[in-house]
DNA sequence: AATGAATGAGTGTTCATTCAT
DNA sequence: TATGAATGAACACTCATTCAT
């Protein structure tokens, strides 16, 4: 197995981390079987690793899924507020957003997938950790909204809130139907999703 | 055990089929705590009959899933068709539906969650079944739609898929947000999602 | 569904009363499936009556066992007396008795399978029961191997109890090789297993 | 909880690793009780481990059937090949094989007898291996016969295979009967089993 | 940092049997 | 005679987690 002889000895390419292994093994089974009907022990087979290890990095087989979550939503939020603060008419600062969110979405599918059916699951407190989080970026979005109708560009007598929710509402239930082997691209769908937001405030 | 004398005997009320009451109890827990933490003594107990009561209707506690939502189901198509059949213009044909699928969802809103999340735990033969005839009630709702852009009443250069998945993305997302006892009613939030929905269609 | 008016009726076939139906239809699926394996609702689907009917006619699951093999055995024991009481010399009343209790083990050979791989499980009183009689049966035969011995058509050097004990070992397990659709016919197998008897027995 | 001081520590012995106390447990409870009525619960209570540590080393309670069979075949097997493939006669090397069988069959007769009586409750497959490393043990010995029906020194006009199917059956069938405190050794057994084989095969 | 044997409480499901009708 | 809904105790099996090493 260990090289040999020779002073130069080709290095297998440096494995993945320990953690890393072992959340990616989780988001695939848990998207492909369910949270529920995935067992601790087919997380670590399939990562290579043995339960004792699992437990020296995870606290929990909960602790998986808030992770997994928990980094989607940290890189979501973060490209959120880049665009909505940045310097482009609020016009295009939201559909930026609009754009990014289905993107990204799509880009972590699985883990979107998974957060939704199994956050229910989860220690009421880390939900409630989750939720505050989810609820800081839609409220951002919403002043974004609340922004253009005060300042004249989107119509007033749309409720901010319900928009809101009304496209995160769609946005969310993409992994229900979005296949990315497909016709659309990410891309594409979401400058759709975006022109039909914006459609509901046009003046 | 029958009532002896002639004289007039205050029946107990009728109390509620077993079947009934194991699909009401069924509905209210897994809302409560999910499918899978869920467990079929817990359902018995709650519709106060035996384990045995509840195999001899029912095959299976997929089967509960199952039946919890393919009656809601079966409930939203039936209405969906007459409100997509009238002879009204498509506009309020298109809009009625909007309108009705809102409610009836809340009005259904724990079997709803509950399907959402779960459904992925079903036998797949069921799920099939599920999908195909909620495929068929998108399709109907996308006829509606492509038969107003045929006739010039809504913009034709809006993927009349894409708007029907966007829009009961909306719908189905309902349960993570909506609450009984918030501010809107059922009708008023349909109202308003009739509105966005139209909004992306007017020409 | 009853024939109506006319006086000529024609007359279905008069079907098998309940119980024998009940005694097939378990004789059928104890060979199939064994005793353990097979419900008493798959028993009385296949009789075509329900569980009712079937505690009306037998106290128990371990009833129907019972009552399978007692048949055969009363069977098997009235047609080893008649041969095993004739007039022929002892020789020819063994070997009519060896091919006899071959070919009506061949001929229940399900009944035979289901006993010796079932009886464990019968309640104590009925095992004993059966024990008894299959005891009595092979007290006659060794009998009538101790009278050949005694007049010294049969070597005397051979335990009479064992060669019963062999040969009728030999016998019960038929059931784990003796296929009907094979190349021998039940009457060649016990005409050879007589053979293989009286060669132990030549002096 | 290792020994502290200097002194001579008295050692408790090694107990039987826990899948050998298991093996143990549930053969001795399957000849008592049948297969089917013994409960695993049962089987780990008299092994004095958990349900836990059972499934950790066996699959199924099927896994420990096919394992307490498959262990006496094994042994079976080799003791047979030994005296088969030895130099002396045919005679004297078929002998040695009969009075083998019948010794390890009553060494190990709880293990034959939960064999032959719950072999058809086990999974297919294993049925299947089982049975044929059974018929590869009676076609050896169906050879020995005849390699000496061949060189003329047992008769020619008996079928092999129906001798070979007749006397184990008769093998099989011994714990019907045999009581390790009756009267007769298993080696007596064995040698008055191999004369009345050979009494079928003499010229 | 990592192992893997062992725990023990819990799961969904089965089934012979009873009994009011 | 016969029904079939209902019982209730039992069953095989699973699994997240622990802990001595």
């Amino acid at each position: 197995m260990s090289p040999e002889g020779g002073e130069q000895v080709v290095r297998e390419p440096e494995p993945e981390p320990v953690p890393q292994r072992l959340l990616a093994a989780a988001t695939r089974l848990f998207a492909e079987h369910g949270f529920e009907t995935t067992s601790v022990q087919q997380i670590v087979d399939a990562a290579g690793v043995t339960k004792g290890a699992m437990y020296h990095y995870f606290g929990s087989k909960d602790d998986l899924l808030y992770e997994i979550y928990a980094r989607v939503l940290r890189v979501q939020t973060a490209r959120m507020e880049q665009a909505a603060d940045s310097t482009e008419s609020v016009q295009r600062r939201l559909r930026a957003v609009a754009v990014d969110v289905v993107v990204t979405t799509v880009t972590h599918l699985e883990d979107t997938v998974i957060f939704f059916r199994s956050m229910h699951l989860l220690h009421p407190d880390k939900q409630a950790e989750v939720r505050a989080q989810r609820r800081r970026y839609h409220e951002r979005v919403r002043g974004l909204i609340e922004e253009g109708q005060a300042s004249g560009v989107f119509r007033a007598d749309r409720s901010a809130e319900l928009v809101v929710d009304f496209f995160f509402g769609a946005v969310h239930h993409l992994g229900f139907w979005y296949r990315r082997d497909g016709p659309m691209s990410a891309r594409q769908v979401g400058e759709q999703f975006a022109d039909l937001l914006l459609d509901a405030l046009r003046v």
